[in-house]
DNA sequence: GCAAGGTC
């Protein structure tokens, strides 16, 4: 018997149903001389410090440094504390029945890090020796899986992805454990200061992007209006100069005549080619922008709708989808020409030409873009039915045709020389979907200018100086947040380093949500309106830390390029030594340091 | 009581 093993029930249930395996069995499907089983996720996770004689939290243990780490069954809160998942126990032994019986394994997890790492720990808990064979596919449609069941690799091809996937996991403990036991106890051990690498550098950004807004000195200027008017219709134009002083700015003033003589007029057409499919991040910042969800509100809805099977695997950080996926997208489309926002836009799509810049099979990596699956939906909630149709609405988009826009500049002489500009759509192409108002040009005045000629004459009807400030960089809100996480890194000086964290930035996206969560949970921040504040907890740790490198998005990139090369062939154990060296001095700096915690924290 | 990673 050959046992495929899957990350999760979805993908297990689909490769059963391209083998044509039907006999449903609890937590496996059989048929056809196999058996299909899955995961939820990782079963398993490195052991607690107490499981290696750390008892308490104690200076003395400080820093724990397991010599042989082990694992432990994922544990879940009840009223007694934490406890073995009992779900995920019943599955892992159902898995190793399974593997018992095998002559064979099939490894189906997801193609990545962590999904090898998924499947390694649960073989080395079960201490399974059977020889395993990998299936490696980056698309579930049948034609992909019957090709990757063709091309199945050796088990041993994938030693060094596990070995940089073990790697990551042991570091992130070793650093992530030492550190919040020392910075709580150097500070008087009175509630959890939890540090790490994902989590602190968010803290930070948080915290000085606070800092930055509220010491922001606004610095006041002044500009030089005039108003045209032709046949009725006014409109602004400005000077191009912002003055410091009223003074100046008055010169220009006095020198604005009865009449401006129109130097130019420029109209140019701008194609706005149609947004990406969404991926869990920008989906994420949608809702948060429309609807005020929180990242973890907006997962958790995604979640019920893939259950349901209406919406696509969430947790995807591809805004790309194949060709395979893409010829089945006419279909998907059809099946919205009876929606009531937006049946028009899916009937005018029908049959016409689809734009295909979400189609790039190099660009999908573990999943594809988030789509409707094409099921209809039945007794959503409001806020079911509020992503659902950001899911469908975006797929609309995304085939449509540009937006062409007209924008107009006018310059007109009256002394001096000034500006108008002005948007106008032409044809709104995608746009027409949730026919919404171009976000960034929204303070735009003049959005529609006067047809007018070079050489006219025009009476100025009214002149004025308008009195501004300089603005400060806004807080942090869920959107903006998570689109810094996904970037962080952009702006690292070290090429090497950068180049290690394009690909992914800071956290991955099935965690950010939970990074955000965890970040509330020890009111290191609050939710201030929409947006995120650091609380004085948060700021006293970040005083702390912000010097150190456990703040800093650079400890993911130095790490990556390290695990990048480990998955290459690289020593383990070079990198190991380098990671307990970095965990003693960081326990010892935040033993000492932490100190200056002590007084900050007495709530 | 603690990390970051995955998922029901």
């Amino acid at each position: 018997m050959k046992v495929i093993i899957a990350e999760k029930p979805s993908v297990g249930r689909e490769i059963a149903k391209v083998f044509g395996a039907t006999t449903k069995k609890d937590g496996y499907i059989e048929g056809k001389g196999y058996t299909f089983t899955w995961a939820f996720g990782h079963l398993l996770q490195l052991a607690p410090p107490q499981e290696y004689g750390y008892f308490g939290w104690s200076v003395q243990n400080l820093p724990m440094l397991p010599p042989k780490f082990k694992l432990s069954i994922r544990k879940v809160k009840s009223k007694d504390g934490m406890i073995e998942d009992p779900g995920v126990k019943k599955q892992l032994d159902i898995i190793k029945a399974l593997f018992d019986e095998a002559t064979e394994i099939i490894v189906a997890t997801d193609a990545g890090r962590e999904g090898e790492l998924i499947f390694r720990y649960i073989y080395y808990y079960l201490k399974c020796k059977k020889p395993f064979k990998r299936l490696w596919i980056s698309s579930q449609t049948d034609a992909a899986i019957k090709e990757g069941f063709r091309n199945l690799k050796p088990g041993t091809d994938y030693d060094t992805l596990f070995n940089s996937a073990h790697c990551r996991s042991q570091s992130d403990w070793l650093v992530g454990m030492n550190a919040t036991q020392a910075l709580s106890l150097a500070s008087g051990n009175k509630g959890v200061l939890s540090l790490g690498r994902v989590q602190t550098p968010t803290l930070a950004m948080i915290c000085s992007r606070y800092l930055e807004n509220k010491n922001f000195v606004p610095q006041t200027y002044f500009q030089v209006a005039i108003q045209p008017d032709k046949d009725g219709q006014s409109f602004r134009a400005i000077h191009d100069k912002n003055f410091k002083t009223c003074e100046e700015a008055q010169v220009v003033l006095d020198a604005v005549l009865p009449t401006g003589n129109i130097l130019s007029v420029e109209a140019k057409p701008r194609k706005e080619p149609p947004p990406l499919l969404h991926d869990l991040s920008s989906l994420q910042q949608e809702a948060n922008k429309r609807k005020g969800f929180t990242a973890d509100h907006t997962l958790s809805l995604l979640q019920n709708l893939y259950e349901g099977k209406l919406v696509t695997y969430p947790r995807t950080g591809s805004r790309y989808i194949g060709d395979d996926v893409f010829a089945g997208v006419p279909a998907l489309i059809d099946g919205f020409k009876e929606h009531a926002d937006f049946g028009k836009q899916a009937a005018l799509l029908s049959g016409a030409k689809l734009s295909k810049r979400s189609v790039n099979a190099k660009k999908v990596t573990d999943h594809h873009a988030i789509l409707p699956t094409g099921e209809k939906p039945y007794q959503l909630s409001a806020d079911q039915q509020a992503v659902y149709d950001m899911v469908a609405g975006r797929m609309l988009e995304a085939f449509h045709q540009d937006c062409i826009k007209e924008i107009t500049k006018i310059t007109v002489l009256s002394g001096n020389k000034f500006m108008a500009s002005g948007t106008v759509i032409q044809t709104p192409g995608w746009r027409a979907v949730f026919n919404d108002k171009d976000e960034e040009k929204k303070d735009e005045e003049n959005a529609t200018l006067p047809k007018v000629v070079q050489g006219e004459e025009l009476p100025i009807i009214n002149k004025g100086i308008l009195e501004k400030q300089t603005k400060p960089k806004p807080l942090y809100n869920e959107a903006t947040l998570l689109k810094a996480l996904e970037t962080a890194g952009k702006e690292i000086e070290d090429e090497e380093l950068r180049e290690a964290m394009k690909e992914g930035g800071l956290g991955t996206p099935a965690t950010r949500a939970a990074i955000i969560e965890t970040l509330l949970k020890r009111t290191f921040i609050a939710r201030e309106k929409k947006n995120l504040v650091p609380t004085p907890t948060g700021l006293a740790v970040y005083e702390i830390v912000k010097n150190q490198q456990i703040a800093q998005a650079e400890l993911t990139g130095s790490w990556e390029k390290r695990l990048e090369e480990i998955r290459g062939g690289a020593s383990v154990a070079a990198f190991q030594e380098e990671i307990k060296s970095y965990t003693r001095e960081i326990t010892q700096e935040l033993l000492r340091s932490g100190k200056g915690m002590a007084a900050k924290v007495t709530a």
